[in-house]
DNA sequence: ACCTGAACACCGTTCAAGT
DNA sequence: ACCTGAACACCGTTCAAGT
């Protein structure tokens, strides 16, 4: 993150690009207006010009995590498949920013891709033969789970730093072994699935499956 | 949160209790060691001396939420029954602070309580067929699920002031109405049904109702 | 129009004392 | 053992200039 030689005529777009590169390099408070500043060679508050404050900085932030979620055109396929990779999607542009799709949590109807991304969602549970109200709550509530699967991926936020996240798994590990096996027998045997499930490459497909099984088990109830 | 005769002696107990309130009060971000502090009418560095950092107040406060789960013992009947009163008990404990609800995320593992909760779940996921990796990556999933509902809840995080809740509330209604009835059909009818599903009463159950179903989906396609 | 500079009210935290 | 006091390196943000 070294200063750019100010390449005067800053503007929302590149200043955004460089708060989504430190957040990914070491996690959201590591976006700060000062920083920000500072990596284009620049007065703290020359960012005031472009945003109204740090919120705002924050909001587009999220936006450009909703822009990046390429919605699957509508076809002829059941809704439950389609769902799936409508929230595969989702899911699919959260993951390389782990540190920021916790923003997108409360912004979804508040920006121009998420209203687009909720609007294919209700769409399609309304179309399954959810009620309205049962379809807004589901659908909140499936957007809601997918993001902190992706935030608790960040497991140990700061630092994309390889050496450093393994130490923190291996300690995490070391303390679940370390368990009186009397007590937590399940946690015990399953201290490796534990602190390495986030890691393995379906984990978040199988968090879209957990997430549609859920939804398709509520509408076959309904009958 | 009016400055306290300085009752000497102070400790870990009284000391979480008060940063609590704050916490529900006024949002997580008005957890600092220096209001904490003035709130016991205290220099902020007396705080050093019950928490090595403030890292230890927030995952002392997770603790005391996850201290609040009622976990029902075992019984006899079928595993998803069992398991929707587990994660119920679980949601009951975070919802009446849903703006600590998120410190307990990447704390379940690191506490005792959060422990005897995961030890539980994962034991019935297991009991009822999942392998022990799907049943972790499934029980972290849950969890988190759940965890975020009653973190959405909290929307407008700060001000439990229901004046200026309200007032939110009502923009975000406002804002969905006032959308493109032809570019967003089905937001624009579940405006109303999507800024209140989550005051609703049964909103919570609702949301353990569903991960259930999505786990007991899954198993039955394994068949 | 865009950026600077000094200032203010906040943070967490260290170091060195006080009783 | 427990608390104080001064200091440091950070925050976001306001106000008043500069070009």
């Amino acid at each position: 993150m070294a200063a750019q030689a100010r390449s005067h005529r800053l503007n929302k777009e590149t200043l955004v690009t460089t708060a989504l590169a430190l957040a990914d390099a070491e996690g959201l408070e590591a976006v700060t207006i000062r920083r920000l500043a500072q990596s284009h060679g620049v007065t703290p508050m020359a960012m005031y010009r472009h945003f109204a404050d740090k919120d705002e900085i924050l909001d587009t932030l999220a936006e450009r995590l909703l822009n990046d979620v390429e919605l699957p055109p509508p076809d002829e396929r059941p809704w439950d498949e389609q769902l799936r990779d409508v929230l595969g999607a989702f899911v699919a542009a959260l993951v390389p920013h782990p540190a920021v799709a916790g923003l997108t949590l409360t912004r979804v109807l508040t920006s121009d891709p998420g209203l687009a991304l909720a609007e294919r969602a209700l769409g399609l549970l309304v179309g399954a033969g959810f009620g309205v109200e049962e379809a807004s709550a589901l659908g909140t509530q499936a957007l809601c789970c997918l993001v902190t699967l992706v935030m608790a991926d960040a497991g140990p936020v700061h630092s994309v730093d390889p050496e450093v996240r393994d130490a923190a798994l291996r300690a995490k590990k070391a303390r679940l072994t370390a368990l009186s096996p009397r007590r937590f027998p399940h946690l015990t045997s399953a201290a490796d699935a534990l602190t390495t499930c986030a890691l393995q490459p379906d984990f978040f497909a199988r968090g879209v499956d957990f997430v549609v099984a859920g939804l398709r088990g509520l509408r076959a109830e309904r009958g």
